[in-house]
DNA sequence: CTACAAGTTCAAGTCGACTTAAGGTCAAGA
DNA sequence: TCTTGACCTTAAGTCGACTTGAACTTGTAG
């Protein structure tokens, strides 16, 4: 079993050294021992910082992420929670989509200044009104 | 002209009070006056902060929010900047669409774990790989 | 054996987007 | 006129995710 030091994980995956450490220190990766102080990963831990990835690029916060792991390392999440993320996945998904519309029709739209072309503020205020509806306090 | 107080456009856009003032700080609306100390403002900020939740929504900054907006507090973009972001958001979506179905399959997928599921195993290294060849550094 | 590159720890700093706290002002109603 | 409540300003605090700096340690090549 080949193990590596901070410096090839951070080669092999694209994770800052100093991001490994913080993440270890979170408890989302875990050194599989010592060379004298130097730490070593197994290589598994390459698949753990692709999950890690994976998991920010959704939007998910490390403490979040951390959950996605069993005490093993290994991705363990309830298939319950996974359909619960793929849905709020699917609700960022309609968000952008509108809003990459939104955007490319206006730059298609002839009217000379954006705000005059009726589906522009049509779609303005629909997301005004989604706003409205979820206010942050009370 | 009806002009709103803080506390009106906080309820009618669902932004807190202290998010306007520091929107306005940043320069991305603007109050119409004051009465005595307390901002005024016209109605269109409620569409400029529309605009500026689909952006914060589709992963702008406040920064880049507002450069969306001419001077004159109207949304403002070139054609072709407008078709730049509408692609990065293309860029997104697709990312995000395939994390969805990732998560989705595993959801679904009779593995006991979900590493062992040749496809969550496929799904990972793809995205490993994509990682390695953009590093952090040099 | 010694120097050095590559690692280590711990504390502090950074960045964005706000929020909170403390203390001040003022228009409007009783 | 007085009070009050809504709003004001400024500074500092918060949160997440790291990064940076300073000072220290160690396996390994020469």
């Amino acid at each position: 079993m080949k193990l590596l030091d901070i410096s090839e994980v951070a080669r092999q995956s694209g994770v800052a050294a100093s991001a490994l450490r913080h993440y270890e220190e979170k408890g989302l990766i875990h050194s599989a021992g010592r060379r004298g102080l130097k730490r070593l990963f197994g290589p598994e831990v390459l698949d753990q910082l692709a999950v890690i990835r994976l998991g920010k690029a959704a939007g998910f916060s490390l403490e979040e992420i951390k959950g996605m792991f069993g005490p093993d390392g290994r991705p363990s999440l309830s298939r319950s929670v996974l359909r619960t993320k793929a849905d709020d996945l699917d609700d960022q998904i309609t968000r952008l989509t509108s809003l990459r519309d939104m955007i490319r029709h206006v730059a298609d739209c002839p009217a000379p200044r954006h705000i005059e072309c009726p589906k522009f503020q049509k779609l303005i205020r629909i997301s005004a009104r989604r706003n409205a509806l979820k206010p942050n306090k009370f």
